[in-house]
DNA sequence: TCAATTCCGACGAAACGTGTCAGAAATCCC
DNA sequence: GGGATTTCTGACACGTTTCGTCGGAATTGA
């Protein structure tokens, strides 16, 4: 049962960055998972686990994230489990990422929210950084949760319509 | 000589995630330099360092990258080092952080050129991850090395309002 | 020949990502 | 109350990646 994501998938070159962690995959996978079953009652870990073949422990990790941002709802004890918090289609996917991983922001320098790095003089560089930033995060949020839990194909489709 | 980059500044939270490396701040921080410096003769690799307060081996090791794929060239020996290969204007930044980094993914999953992951069935999370990939790329390719190169750029400007 | 410079591979320390595990706390049902 | 179920939490382990140093080889100009 050790199977999960094929490691020779990674180091194909040098391999990349900007990258999402499986952090990210596996807990938008989750919530993708429980948007379809949510069915008025708390859906279990184990049962989102099995459902999408991943690492229950290490999933009831990331998890606490997605608790603490208010997304989701959870229940302790016997038939316990989570519910949305919200109605899916009401749901961004930028929140969920910045649930998972932290600000989504692509350079050090811009992280802490005032002064653009300390080299203020000539670093134009940062206008690139941000310029990143604004736009995966608008790429993010111009998906809801609803939109990728259509189990038909043609969610590019509805996205692609959007304003 | 140890103080590059205050280390302070990236355990910020939880930190984030889409994030470019090292490599490429001090990879585009050279290009940069490079260009301002850039007056007919091959400028040294310790006067960038110097310039822009870069560990200077670690640049050295960065670099291959941007010789490799032909956006620098190089002189050995004395009075030696490198020169834009290309006028500025015309070096879009996507192909400058694409020879720093691998190719530009979000999730490993879209790496393999083909098939967007083997879940292919209800895989529609992959749309959210090449959406994210092609707004990225389409960020970076939107500068050219000239945009950052230039000393007084307006946004730059409005950042730095000091000396 | 000597000095300057790029080029290259190896090495090391530290951080990070990806999980696992054990146990505590809450809740439901009999 | 007691037991079963389930979330919650913190600690730990392991491999990989990042960041950077070092030493030396190759190339070139004076």
């Amino acid at each position: 049962m050790n199977d999960h994501q094929d490691p020779a998938q990674r180091d194909l070159h040098g391999s990349g960055a900007v990258t999402f962690s499986m952090r990210s995959e596996y807990g938008v996978r989750f919530m993708v998972a429980l948007t379809r079953m949510d069915h008025g009652e708390p859906v279990s870990l184990t049962d989102i686990a099995d459902q999408e073949d991943l690492p229950r422990a290490y999933l009831e990790q990331i998890i606490g994230g997605l608790r603490d941002a208010g997304l989701i709802d959870s229940q302790r004890g016997a038939h316990g489990g989570y519910r949305l918090a919200r109605p899916a289609s009401e749901v961004r996917m930028g929140e969920v990422l910045r649930a998972l991983e932290g600000p989504i922001v692509p350079m050090a320098c811009l992280a802490a929210a005032g002064s653009p790095c300390n080299r203020a003089d000539n670093c134009t560089v940062s206008q690139l950084w941000s310029r990143v930033r604004d736009s995966v995060n608008e790429a993010l949020d111009s998906f809801t949760l609803a939109d990728l839990a259509k189990p038909g194909s043609p969610v590019a489709l509805s996205s692609a319509a959007k304003h």
